[in-house]
DNA sequence: TTGACATTCAAGTGATTACTTGAATAATGG
DNA sequence: CCATTATTCAAGTAATCACTTGAATGTCAA
């Protein structure tokens, strides 16, 4: 019994796992904005997003810098790379399993022909 | 103002933002197993185990077959694969972006040698 | 300085979620 | 058939979470 695993991913992945959050990473990517420019394309209100922002920042996939009065929002590519290298990793580890069973069924299609 | 955005990915990741799913998710990666393996590694009770099977099932991480009197729980690449595809996208764009800033900070340093 | 704007801080509320216990269903072995 | 084992169904509860309103902080422009 484990009590429980590493949460440095977990955050990451629960970052995107809300439909706010997951929307305002998919623009960011376009390019860099202000918390006005993301607050502007939700039906919330700038603090619910300010605090939406916390929490992706939490998760190291965005950083906020003063800039003047406002604040400029950008994507930080490395926490995104992580989080999918992990993924990748797992769905490369099945994908080669399934090759190894095909193989041996294979094998045993063949054995059972030449009998 | 948007209401919001596809929720296909943001449940995949919603399901790997919890430490539970995500370390059952890291041990099916290893091969399938059955509920009551999975329940064999927390403090929880099987029944919560089933529950966290539930979300990922609908998240199309896994997918539960019967198998006599247990339970034959696999991974699923696809849903994995998707969101992997999706983050590294974004990945993707961003480190064009800072390639092509980075080429034109390099113009902007030789043009100042240059005079 | 003052007034408007951009953002965060703080506290409260309702909804969602993770977990529990208890009961139902289903397959196996004596 | 009956007891046992594996799993799910159902309902309740406590904690977490998304969101709100109201107030504070900081920056610019007149």
């Amino acid at each position: 019994m484990i009590g429980s695993a590493p949460q440095v991913l977990t955050r990451t992945f629960a970052a995107l796992g809300d439909p706010v959050r997951f929307t305002v990473v998919q623009r960011l990517a376009e390019g860099d904005a202000t918390v006005g420019d993301l607050a502007a394309m939700f039906d919330i209100t700038v603090q619910g997003v300010s605090q939406h922002l916390d929490v992706l920042e939490r998760a190291g996939l965005v950083s906020r810098h003063k800039e003047g009065r406002t604040r400029r929002v950008s994507l930080e590519p490395a926490a995104l790379g992580e989080a999918a290298g992990w993924m990748e990793a797992r769905r490369r580890r099945l994908e080669e399993r399934y090759a190894r069973l095909d193989d041996v069924l294979a094998d045993m299609e063949r054995e059972g022909e030449g009998r």
